[in-house]
DNA sequence: TCCTTTACCGAACGATCGGTCAGATAGTCT
DNA sequence: AGACTATCTGACCGATCGTTCGGTAAAGGA
């Protein structure tokens, strides 16, 4: 309760935050790649020596095992939130899916991180297992959105999961903040495009 | 047009022609990634050592170089295809989107490869500039779906694109030739998911 | 001022990286 | 059989990997 109240500084300064310096080192996984990153990249790129910044973190899987965690916390708040539990199932799914999109923005360059965990480390095969359990609970909100009748019945729900979240998880690829597209437009474009589909009306 | 029909055999006999070997090594690529791929996994895949392996592939990057290049081809290839051509441009994109589901999976660990390139290498660059090239064409046939009259015309057009192909994209992050759905019913399904959106008709 | 605490750094560790080389091996050709 | 040729191998190279350690610099508390 009053552990991080702590005001008194003592001993010298720190340059960065632990966020601070969580947001460096995602973006140099982002840039070249979790394994082709060395320690002494990410080091470079806070201005510290390789030494200094083992000070501040235990090792380069630790720093995995921190971003993957914070995209899963954030993806798996939406899931709680009062819109994806209350109401009709489509009304939730279309929640989800735009929320969805939301934290993939704000989030970005952790999400992008996530998305590209391929089960090497325990860390990797942790973040894997998280986004499965996500995957299974958009499943079945898609199935409970067919079983109410307000979604095509003639698709494999765990198909058509796939797809849909596939569109959408697809946007880290490109979605960039000072872009053209703002991230709520993004969002309303890929709900419209998903629910009705991209054949002119009438 | 003589040059490969040389069947005198001389010397002792390969284990592997070139193409079976990198079948092995695009494998390994997939399941360890690129960049955490050593030369000895390679290598040990393939059965022989780390110097007899040399002595079939100049390094590491030619084989990178050699993957991509495959997927990139095979995708083109598409785009020249009769039903690519020819007709409406709702047509031709519905044909395009289809083919590339079935590429995706004939050559699944080739285009997975070309979908995760970076860009730190010259290699690498090569395959994402190809990539933006093949965007663009996409992105010029759903444009001219839309001033054909048969594509909605109120969603930004580039945002479509990458919106639709994200979601084919997607399709190599799950599909697996012996899983539960052949390559037809999957390009089906997203189709009939994409043109006419998953909210119940009526 | 001196003490404690925290931040920072240079140098080095063993392991592994991509790549090389001189030669041994196992086939075909004459 | 012997020459020839492509295939394969163990030993090794310099560079870089993630990580550690002894020690120094800079701040607040006394």
């Amino acid at each position: 309760m009053d552990g991080d109240v702590n005001l008194a500084k003592r001993g010298r300064p720190a340059r960065y935050t632990p966020d601070e310096l969580l947001d460096v080192v995602v973006s140099v996984f982002i840039s070249r790649g979790y394994d082709a990153t060395s320690m002494d990249d990410l080091a470079r790129a806070t201005g510290l020596t390789k030494s200094s910044f083992y000070h501040h973190v235990s090792g380069k899987e630790e720093l995995l095992r921190r971003v993957v965690a914070r995209a899963v916390d954030a993806l798996f708040a939406v899931l709680v939130e009062p819109e994806s539990v209350d109401g009709r199932a489509v009304d939730r799914l279309e929640h989800v899916v735009r929320r969805s999109v939301d934290v993939l923005a704000a989030e970005l360059p952790y999400v992008t991180v996530l998305l590209r965990v391929r089960g090497n480390t325990a860390a990797e095969r942790w973040a894997l297992n998280r986004r499965r359990e996500f995957d299974r609970r958009l499943s079945a909100l898609v199935r409970a959105a067919i079983d109410e009748g307000d979604v095509r019945a003639d698709l494999d729900p765990a198909l058509l999961t796939r797809l849909l979240f596939g569109m959408v998880n697809g946007v880290a690829e490109w979605y960039r903040p000072n872009g053209a597209h703002r991230s709520s437009a993004v969002a309303d474009s890929l709900v419209r495009l998903a629910f009705d589909g991209l054949r002119r009306p009438g």
